[in-house]
DNA sequence: GTTCGAGTCGTACC
DNA sequence: ACGGGTACGACTCGAAC
């Protein structure tokens, strides 16, 4: 039988003590389909150097014979093959070793303890990355499945399962087709308390294609969405029966695997009810650690915020990635104004209000997901793993996964995952030296050149060949080399020593790395020709993965760990970027600021023409594929000086370009910490600057805001600050102004958590008290108080100001408080 | 009791 | 435990006076 198929989740199961993969998709037709795969489990055995081949067959004849019991299940070895392969880019004999199930890998590796075996690999592979790579039946691709219906063997295995068609595969072939929309339900909840489990779950709203509910069983209503159950019970019931009667391929949250699904299930079993949620009725499982993931059966779960935090929060304006934040920001819509804590506390529940609010939050999930799939999707069809996986993954582990799935073509043996130890040994190592910060001299800037290097870090180690397979230590390179100087290496720097890397071959990592960095150049050129939201997607799928590789190779939980790759990249860079700034120097500009890969110059007497015509010398003489870009030309651009200190502050700078658009970097205006009306004030007066050229009315607008402090004119809401509370209570070694509101709240019975931002004002101290700590001043919104004039202006408003204004010698300090003796004197 | 530098903490830049 | 280092700046804390 012949189908289309595209597969979506995968899952296996044991069958008279083999492993077999259950991959569960949709047909071009859009049934959905179960398909069953056999696949051969096997790990490696590598070799020491120069065992004989006598040798070899004595220890293969004994692996051969090695059986495992564990939980009530005979595992063994089916058989063995020897075979040339590589490792970390260098050839070594392996023996391939066949066995039974995946599950026992480890016990039967723990077993070959010959001294003849140098290492033991890939048993801590899992199985479905071990079939996809295996069997390239790829996630979210289209396939041509050649299948049988289930014979004798595998007769019953499907009567549970809720799917249209269960094959098992006889021959796979990839077809050309891109297109799929998947079949997407959102779900959020409400409960009548926060903590998992505590309260009672009070509605549950669903969102699908023509398709929204409210399910609840406390107030019964007239809307047609709203579907009335008699008690919590009945009501998680129902939402498995609509769940199931939808059937999608995924199953949307908003910090569900955090909450909602955690909440669903605590609830269930507090009410001795099933869930049967998985295509086969299985419950959702979940994996403990630090981040709790739910996965069901079937349905890919998938909790958009992980998606969001994890690949698109860096680009991202919202100073919180709250479902109301972002999707004001993606989609331009907000949720529904209700506080439900509010009106619970107060007992004055508008239901029919609560149940909008709930509705709206599914809503803007699946909008959400709509929006983002193709980038999941991207991403997905890149790193080759499921979409389950994906959906949760930092980028480093989809630079990994992607790693991993490519290995075959470089006939490479996977390295292991660290252990406890060995994470341990890695955190203990120092840091290294990272990016050069140019100082900048303080002042306003007329015609700003912006040069930057594009994903820098990602074409030096390219350009320099720095991985883990590639770097030696230098007695090798001199002896291997036979020569005195390292020429045949790259010369890069851990922890004030030389330390190198081979100039050829080329390591897999920085191949595999080049090859994701050429796509990306290859699709955002097809962009620029031609641009269509595809082609953007794709070019940013590849762009973020690449720009993950240098924090990988940093990272002590990677497989391809390599400090030493990850320092050097840090020192080419800087070599790089210096020898940038020289060379603009050198041909008469002035260099303003750097930072990592970006330079900033004025143009002074030379036309931006002459200065792209320098950036094309400049990119002729950079190594490899390094590539200088420029970013822009600008009107105008200002640095200020540290509060302490005489020195331009770094990481500190405002701009304005010809259409008058301004970008400002660092500068509080930008921090979530400082109140409202400080950073509003600061971007006015930037604003002003940038535009006028001068600071005559930018003065004179501070001067008003600060009459108006003074005169109490200003609303709380401008002067609220918000600090989020990063760690539980108890472990504040300093008490800061958050951490005791925190407290308070935590004390008057309100919710308080890890990540949550807490919102304060600063009030007037109590008469009589000289010198008292901020946090003593510190006040909940709905406390009453009086602002505290000295520490809005001295603590907010002028801290905010004063540098910028400086850069025109103004001082504002003398100007406020010489106003604030004129006013004590007209009294 | 006040002063001041070190340490803690949060947030931003790239 | 779940990418990296660089940097600013507020605020607390505690030693030194």
């Amino acid at each position: 039988m012949l189908i289309n198929f595209i597969p979506i989740d995968y899952d296996y199961f044991d069958f008279q003590g083999k492993n077999y993969a259950k991959i569960i998709g949709r047909s071009d037709k859009g049934k959905r389909i179960c398909l069953i795969d056999d696949c051969d489990i096997y790990f490696w055995a590598i070799l020491k150097e120069n065992v004989s081949n006598k040798k070899i067959s004595q220890i293969t004849k004994k692996i051969n014979t090695i059986k495992v019991e564990k939980a009530g299940r005979l595992s063994k070895v089916l058989k063995t093959e020897l075979h040339d392969k590589n490792f970390l880019g260098k050839p070594v004999q392996a023996i391939k070793i066949f066995i039974t199930n995946l599950k026992d890998a480890h016990a039967i590796a723990s077993k070959l303890d010959f001294k003849e075996i140098d290492k033991r690999r890939e048993y801590d592979l899992n199985f479905v990355t071990k079939y996809i790579i295996e069997k390239k039946l790829k996630p979210l691709c289209w396939y041509e499945i050649d299948g049988d219906t289930l014979t004798d063997e595998f007769i019953g295995f499907d009567d549970n399962l809720d799917v249209d068609l269960t094959l098992k595969i006889n021959k796979i072939k990839e077809l050309d087709k891109q297109e799929f929309k998947p079949k997407v339900l959102a779900y959020d909840i409400e409960t009548s308390e926060f903590e998992i489990g505590k309260g009672e779950i009070l509605m549950i709203s669903l969102i699908g294609e023509n398709f929204k509910k409210v399910l609840t069983w406390k107030k019964d209503s007239k809307k047609k969405f709203v579907e009335n159950f008699k008690d919590e019970e009945d009501m998680l019931e129902g939402f498995v029966k609509f769940v199931k009667e939808y059937s999608p391929d995924i199953l949307a949250g908003y910090f569900s695997d955090g909450f909602d699904l955690p909440y669903i299930k605590a609830r269930a079993e507090k009410l001795k009810i099933k869930l049967p949620l998985g295509l086969d009725d299985s419950q959702p499982r979940f994996t403990r650690g630090t981040l709790t993931t739910g996965k069901i059966k079937g349905i890919v779960h998938i909790d958009l915020l992980r998606f969001i935090r994890n690949a698109y929060s860096q680009y991202l304006q919202s100073e919180t990635l709250s479902l109301n934040e972002v999707s004001s920001e993606l989609l331009g819509e907000k949720k529904t104004e209700f506080n439900a804590y509010e009106a619970m506390k107060a007992k004055t529940i508008d239901w029919e209000k609560f149940y909008d609010y709930n509705l709206q939050d599914s809503i803007l999930t699946y909008k959400l997901t709509e929006k983002l799939w193709q980038d999941i999707m991207e991403i997905t069809k890149i790193t080759q793993e499921p979409l389950f996986n994906v959906s949760r993954n930092t980028m480093a582990g989809n630079f990994e996964d992607y790693i991993i799935h490519n290995l075959d073509k470089f006939n490479e043996i996977t390295e292991r995952r660290p252990g406890y130890d060995e994470i341990g040994e890695r955190r203990q190592r120092g840091k290294y030296e990272g990016a050069f910060v140019f100082q900048p001299i303080p002042g306003l800037y007329e015609n700003i050149g912006f040069f930057d290097f594009s994903s820098m870090y990602a074409s030096v180690i390219v350009s320099y060949n720095l991985s883990k397979s590639t770097h030696i230590e230098e007695k090798q390179t001199l002896e291997k080399m036979n020569r005195k100087k390292p020429s045949g290496a790259f010369a890069g720097e851990y922890q004030n020593k030389k330390t190198y890397f081979i100039k050829k071959p080329q390591g897999f990592v920085p191949i595999l790395l080049e090859g994701i960095i050429e796509k990306r150049r290859k699709f955002k050129e097809e962009y620029n020709k031609n641009p269509n939201q595809i082609l953007k997607i794709r070019s940013n799928a590849f762009k973020l993965i690449a720009n993950a590789a240098y924090g990988y190779q940093g990272f002590f939980g990677a497989r391809y760990y390599s400090i030493e790759a990850a320092s050097s990249t840090a020192y080419f860079a800087r070599e790089n970027i210096k020898k940038a700034i020289e060379t603009i120097k050198k041909q008469g500009y002035n260099v303003i600021y750097s930072d990592t890969d970006s330079i900033a110059f004025t143009l002074g007497k030379h036309t931006e023409k002459q200065a792209l015509d320098m950036l094309k010398k400049i990119n002729s003489k950079l190594s490899g594929i390094m590539a200088l870009d420029s970013e822009g030309f600008f009107k105008r651009g200002i640095w200020v000086t540290k509060r302490t200190g005489e020195f331009g502050a770094k990481k500190k700078y405002a701009l304005i370009d010809k259409k008058n658009k301004i970008k400002i970097r660092g500068f509080e205006t930008v921090r979530r910490d400082w109140c409202r009306l400080a950073r509003d004030v600061q971007n006015k007066v930037l604003n002003l600057i940038l535009k006028k050229g001068n600071e005559k009315e930018a003065l004179e607008y501070v001067k008003k805001i600060i009459k108006k402090i003074k005169n109490r004119e200003i609303e709380l809401k401008q002067l609220i600050i918000k600090t989020q509370l990063k760690k539980p209570i108890e472990e504040y070694k300093s008490e800061g102004p958050h951490v005791t509101i925190a407290k308070k709240m935590k004390a008057s019975g309100m919710p308080v958590d890890i990540g949550m931002l807490i919102e304060y004002y600063i009030s007037e101290p109590e008469t009589g008290k000289k010198r008292t700590l901020i946090r003593e001043r510190a006040k909940l919104l709905d406390e009453k108080g009086k602002y505290d004039i000295n520490y809005y202006l001295n603590n907010q408003l002028l801290p905010a100001v004063e540098n910028i204004l400086e850069v025109f010698k103004i001082n504002i300090k003398e100007i406020s408080e010489g106003k604030k003796q004129m006013m004590l004197g007209d009294f």
